[in-house]
DNA sequence: GTCTATAGGCAGATAGAC
DNA sequence: GTCTATCTGCCTATAGAC
């Protein structure tokens, strides 16, 4: 039986995206051309052009597919880890790999060259950010219904703090090839939240004090 | 009375700077080329390399002068600012006004292409992270000596979780274009800090019972 | 599907006139 | 200091053979 011809196809788009989505990774989607995919996997530029007809098209993809792993990853999380803390360890730990990996998030390089990409590139970067603060307000939403997790501003706010916290740890870990410095930085984001009740109170009396 | 050379040239070498510094942290520094900066400024190329031999250059010099500005402003909150916390909140207040300008931190984007970066600009984004680090960590110890702030980590992990959740904020805040994810970002990151003692105890105490 | 060949454009950079 | 002219190289992209 030979193999099918969307099969043999959809493995060599596959190797091209996994090419590609490590250099966007880890240079930039600036930072990486056509030549550099095609050199990495034997072939010419012209083969890249028949599986992704340009770079935008081929970007598309990228965002798309991380995105989509990404999601499945949550959903994952929202099976195995039952307590809301729990499933924020699980949610910082899916980036903790990124950066084993001497990469940043896919969608946070993105972010910083937001405004070079085309339209559908950037479109696709916010729907990113969007599932990903969803998932995490529904997540602080739950923590705070049975009592395991404490915010202070909004389930809405905390999860953008949440978000921007560790795109953030990353971004700067990095050049130092240091992970305990996105160890530090998840501990502290986590800390405000798994914290008792009234803590979190008297954090709002302070707050309110504080900016008299 | 001419105006001596070194003036004008220094004039020029400055607006280059002003050109190059906006388009390397709107579009990044693999984002734009000398000739947007030359058309900018009715110049040709050639004139820009007259001041800066080589892009390589250009970006030191736009690090090294960032970095002198910020180290400038963390001076003169040190006097301006007395309490800690009023100078955690100035210092945030220095990333808002470049987000209003629609940029993020100069360094925040070179984190992201660092790995693209030539080394001597590596090297000056490093200092320009440590500098900053060094002076949170100083300001979280003042803090914690005369009871405003109460950290949950070391004052060196507590600052490196200010720079990074900072710069994360403004990194995805920009495509949204609101600032309102920047200002829940910070909020968030120094609730966690301006509270009352026995809550840092607290959340000590609950750090360890979960981690078991 | 992958190749060779090639087009057209833009990048960073230099030489030399003014 | 700034210009024109030019070099070299890489970029994205396409046409057409196999």
């Amino acid at each position: 039986m030979t193999i099918p011809r969307q099969h043999r196809d959809g493995d060599t788009a596959t190797q091209i995206l996994d090419v590609a989505e490590q250099l966007a990774q880890s240079r930039g989607f600036n930072g990486f051309s056509y030549a550099d995919v095609a050199a990495e996997l034997h072939l010419t530029r012209a083969a890249l052009h028949y599986h992704f007809p340009g770079k935008a098209e081929l970007g598309e993809a990228l965002i798309n597919r991380y995105s989509a792993r990404i999601a499945t990853a949550l959903e994952s999380l929202d099976t195995s880890a039952s307590s809301a803390p729990a499933k924020l360890e699980g949610y910082a730990k899916l980036y903790l790999d990124v950066l084993r990996d001497k990469r940043i998030c896919l969608c946070g390089m993105f972010a910083a060259e937001y405004q070079t990409l085309p339209p559908p590139m950037q479109a696709a970067v916010i729907q990113f950010f969007d599932a990903n603060e969803a998932w995490l307000q529904r997540v602080v939403n739950q923590g705070q219904k049975d009592g395991t997790l404490h915010a202070v501003e909004s389930s809405k706010d905390t999860a953008r703090a949440i978000v921007g916290g560790l795109e953030g740890a990353m971004l700067v870990a990095r050049p130092y090839d240091d992970i305990t410095r996105f160890q530090a930085a998840t501990t502290h984001l986590l800390a405000g939240l798994i914290a008792k009740r009234r803590c979190a109170a008297a954090q709002q009396l302070d707050q309110r004090s504080h900016s008299e």
